[in-house]
DNA sequence: TTAATATATGCTCAATAATGCATATATTTA
DNA sequence: TAAATATATGCATTATTGAGCATATATTAA
């Protein structure tokens, strides 16, 4: 019961909803630097979030180098039925400015990861109109 | 958005979550103190659970005398992926108790109408005995 | 109009959670 | 080994929520 408790709970933020929705819109894992950029949110505020979205088991990560990639944990059975769920439930436009950044640093990646790290906001948008 | 919020908010508390499962599993309309029997839970407790999941629009209520009635708001459209997700959600057997509970409370109406009210456990217990 | 009954709500205290900052950890690179 | 970088976490403050009690409201019946 708890544990059930526990998952409402961790849905009941929107910090935590905006990065459920950039996991669910971009299909990709992401790592906290890029949640940074598409959120506009500081470093410990992704981080946190994070952690209360993997003590529920809705997503999971894998570490490379100081990298960690987050992304959705799909193949957990009962996780099925809850992402079907978020995937509806969250088809909204509120997300829209979240989506265009993400798209935007993500453009930024190099054979798939990331090579960017933490930069100012002026220095990636430099970044980001050299790329287009 | 923060609409979105205060449904999983909502949802994130034991009470309610029992309560809704009882709606999902009897299918039925439950007045207040049908709601405490089944719970056994005091008065106020299930009438502030029950506001909460009115507020997010989950339950409506029709009013017949002092006795209120409410049910899922299945017609909301809205409310039909949650509701769908809630009943495969709450598959699981630690309800168990709620659920016979309810039964036996239920057993004690009339035309599929709360005619018990508010009554000390033990009277509850001898009503239904007697009724078997 | 009074009493009884079903339900709702205001209030206080305790528990829980979010926020923001500083700092810790871990890995890479020089 | 030291510096730099990406990420995680401890802590203090504030804000939010839940629990329990008392009481209010609304309807019915005497």
């Amino acid at each position: 019961m708890q544990q059930r408790i526990e998952i409402f709970k961790a849905l009941s933020d929107e910090t935590r909803l905006r990065i459920l929705n950039l996991f669910i819109k971009t299909g990709k894992n992401l790592c906290v630097c890029e949640l940074m950029d598409g959120l506009k949110l500081p470093q410990y505020t992704i981080s946190k979030a994070l952690q209360v979205l993997k003590n529920i088991n809705l997503l999971k990560y894998e570490k490379e180098g100081t990298w960690v990639y987050y992304k959705l944990n799909e193949d957990l059975p009962e996780n099925k039925l809850l992402i079907k769920f978020l995937k509806a439930f969250l088809q909204t436009e509120v997300f829209e400015e979240d989506e265009k950044r993400i798209a935007d640093r993500l453009s930024l990646r190099e054979n798939d990861k990331c090579v960017v790290g933490i930069i100012p906001e002026k220095e990636l948008l430099k970044l980001i109109k050299d790329k287009k």
